[in-house]
DNA sequence: GAATTTAGTGTATGTTTTACACTTTTGTAT
DNA sequence: ATACAAAAGTGTAAAACATACACTAAATTC
């Protein structure tokens, strides 16, 4: 016996879903496509899955290809297996989702595609079912942003308190006091004070931190609850 | 243009992850796999997807199948990719898992499959890659019902607080205060007194009580912290 | 009616979360 | 040089929540 007789075989892709912060808003990086059908509308980056090689594999070298970012925070959102999601013939595709420091993407960018970073809130439409895969990723980004320290992975290495409780509320739509902020930020002991300041956006400047890089790895589960009311998150 | 040239079309299946509970211990439905190869062994219940059929609908088919139960919970757990997992013939799996009332189970049994409950504790060899599915399963339950009120689907209709309280004890390896415990559930109001008893297991009874299913519908987001301790989990 | 078994309940203590306001620093404008 | 503006940084008191802990109540069995 060296094949299952009698079954359907299906193309299956991968997605990638981008994120990215640019110290204001949160983003989405999005590509035109280059393929009919919809060449030429916003997508999000994806490719099929070639033989030999797995979902990560694949979304891995489809991330590399777009950003030129390698070793970023990736993980899988949820396979999409609608008959109908793609009117060509039927493809399923199985969605990732990435954290990555904008500012790297930038310096990186690999021009074969046209792609576009979107505020997350002022998205163009996009093909397929890629709203509902961006949907979930953002929803999935808040759930586990209010236990896990994941939103590191948005910044670069060195950044500063005020910075991360920006991306914080800009994530949750919500303000947050900035002294119970950095007492419970701190009380992770994941950060590291340096000893220079940013002082582009303040008179005073404020102090740069970095990540504890190891015991971030170790501390990884441990659940934050930085947000107040996570109740009302989905 | 209908179709898209030159890529690799693969098989795509389902596979199902289901839990039960028997009062005492957390339980796994495995079937003996029927067809070549590894026919004979133990293997979560599965099946390919067809043509125009969702996963979900796949999915819930093959639970349908063998268990006879419709309408249970029933959540994707990841997508399985990795190109050897099927000596045969590269074939992906979306896997899902469910959680229903065993008794449910017992009475609706369909004998097609040889099918059997296994104590989440003593697993016999699976094939393939399913002991990793679940594997991930099982922290999946973990993670999700410290924080969402998700195991009173392995009940039946009504339950007392004794056998909800050794169900989560069950789940965590953990022995929790019963003062402690009837405090948070009940402080969800999520449950409603009933008026009878359950007497089997004691000579004063306990009080049953159901699930609000209004309540729990709207509440299903509200984290509930019913572990002590969640920074153990991941 | 005594003994056994499990159900059911309350309180005091410690911990965590929240709400809240002033001082420090330093660049810019006069 | 001095005043002003703008954001950084810091502490405390009150409330809410989590924990630890032990006795009484109910009903069956002998």
């Amino acid at each position: 016996m060296t094949r299952y007789s009698r079954q359907t075989r299906i193309l299956v892709a991968v997605d990638c879903i981008i994120f990215g912060f640019d110290g204001q808003e949160l983003k989405l990086l999005l590509v035109k496509r280059h393929i009919e059908p919809e060449k030429g509308n916003w997508s999000l980056m994806g490719g099929f899955v070639e033989p030999g090689e797995s979902f990560e594999c694949a979304a891995t070298r489809v991330l590399k290809k777009l950003t030129g970012l390698e070793n970023v925070y990736m993980e899988q959102l949820s396979a999409f297996g609608d008959p109908e999601r793609d009117p060509i013939e039927r493809t399923v595709s199985v969605a990732y989702f990435s954290l990555i420091d904008i500012n790297k993407y930038i310096q990186q960018i690999s021009h074969e595609y046209d792609a576009e970073w979107f505020p997350i809130k002022k998205l163009p439409e996009v093909i397929f079912d890629h709203s509902n895969m961006i949907e979930m990723a953002k929803e999935k980004l808040r759930y586990k942003a209010a236990f896990h320290p994941i939103l590191f992975e948005l910044l670069p290495e060195k950044f500063t308190l005020p910075q991360l409780q920006s991306l914080y509320e800009g994530i949750y739509d919500a303000a947050l006091d900035k002294r119970n902020f950095s007492r419970k930020i701190l009380s992770t002991t994941l950060l590291v004070k340096q000893k220079d300041k940013e002082k582009e956006t303040s008179k005073r400047g404020a102090f740069y931190y970095k990540l504890d890089r190891k015991k971030y790895a170790n501390k990884f589960n441990a659940f934050l609850n930085f947000i107040p009311n996570p109740q009302k998150l989905k």
